[in-house]
DNA sequence: GGACGTTACTTGAAGTAGTTCAACTATACA
DNA sequence: TGTATAGTTGAACTACTTCAAGTAACGTCC
């Protein structure tokens, strides 16, 4: 069997686990999702939202991959929570620059803190395997995308 | 440090690396069910549905988690594709088991596959990653939930 | 410096996907 | 004959998407 072909083998299964561990945990994020009120939707929003920096709702829409309009309704939401403020900006009028208040800020690190808590059975691997797991997922690209 | 304490920062760390990268190529599977032509709920649908055996409208409105007329609303849209067809049990003609088509099968196989394809960073990990990656992933509970 | 095309964002209307609830039918079971 | 169960129907609602049209601010070219 050729190098590549070993690699393609031993991906494909890896990858098989993991996707449906993913899938097999996807209840625990909606029910993080539910306890905090928000929609899948306002939660990825929450998460492009960087707590020092405004953004755009053009980079928004974009990286949103969705209709300017869309970023515009999503954000009316947003900011009719109380998460976040439109501030316009003052080098170009135009642009409306996104900004997380205090509420928005705490919110998402609450929401990221509870995503990012491992699940207990991933917690309860031996050492070595968890420490393998950590070396080899840093090695993937960390595509800064739709996150 | 205590041993507990350490699992849970390598486990935070690892989840942290693979959930991002599931996040990062999250665009791909939805490019899959678009290609497909299937809505996420149908995706869910399809996998939930072995192709040898039918299963209970009942059943299945509870592994979807959701209401009994939910799962007729979307039983009905894959019917209506041509994807599954209904059958009364004989023992209990209260009873509709939902069975594959043969179109159904094979677009249930197609689905499959790609959402079993590696992404090709995982593929370019060297194979010590690799084989490490398998065998921790192999560690975790394969909960059949909703997949 | 005033008209002109461009860009950023918003508004409104229409549509799809999915959820929830209450009411109903048909079958099973006691 | 009643009661529970499996599934369906219909209505109302939320979340999101798309498109077309509109407003305001910017940049430029004469």
């Amino acid at each position: 069997m050729s190098t590549r072909a070993r690699a393609r083998e031993s991906a494909g299964a890896a990858w098989r686990l993991i996707f449906d561990y993913i899938i097999a945990t996807a209840a625990e994020r909606v029910a993080v999702l539910d306890r905090l009120g928000l929609t899948p939707a306002e939660s990825r929003a929450l998460s492009s939202l960087e707590p020092k920096a405004g953004r755009s709702m053009r980079s928004l829409a974009e990286e949103w991959s969705c209709d300017p309009s869309n970023a515009t309704w999503l954000v009316d939401r947003l900011e009719r929570q109380g998460l976040v403020t439109r501030v316009a900006r003052d080098d170009d009028r135009r642009v409306k620059s996104v900004v997380l208040t205090p509420k928005g800020k705490r919110l998402r690190r609450a929401l990221i803190n509870s995503l990012y808590t491992p699940p207990a059975d991933l917690v309860a691997l031996p050492q070595r395997d968890l420490d393998a797991l950590r070396a080899a997922a840093s090695k993937l690209p960390a595509r800064h995308g739709d996150r």
